[in-house]
DNA sequence: CGTCTGACGCACG
DNA sequence: GCGTGCGCCAGAC
């Protein structure tokens, strides 16, 4: 992790650490590879990683909100959501039910 | 090289 | 509490 990988290739070690049944977001991940205002670019590299032949967890990412904001890059809205609930989560409104308490903080596994 | 856009985040009204 | 605007970094045109 001390090279200078891409922007994006941090993103994707990140968000393959997120354990099953914990959620992470953008920013947390972005402040994590040491770009905090990039929150941005992680979700845009996250839309990338789908196309990565690697499986990314993108679904465990939400923004700050706890929201699904990328479900429709699934290919099917309910997609990210299922995928979800079958980690033990429940979505209402496209959210996240007690998301904080289900938040993972990638500066942890890091430090 | 200038401009727009984007799975965000925060400040303001 | 909600809508709007701006900043943020990187890539596509």
């Amino acid at each position: 992790m001390e090279a200078k990988n891409d922007f994006f290739d941090r993103v994707y070690e990140i968000v393959k650490l997120i354990p099953e049944g914990k959620l992470c977001t953008y920013g947390l991940i972005a402040k994590a590879i040491g770009l905090p205002s990039g929150a941005r670019m992680v979700g845009w590299a996250m839309n990338k990683s789908l196309y990565q032949k690697e499986s990314i967890p993108a679904h465990r990412v939400l923004n700050r909100n706890g929201l699904l904001t990328g479900k429709q890059a699934f290919g099917n809205p309910f997609m990210m959501q299922e995928l979800l609930e079958a980690e033990g989560h429940h979505i209402v409104n496209d959210g996240v039910v007690d998301f904080e308490s289900k938040l993972w903080n990638p500066l942890i596994e890091l430090d």
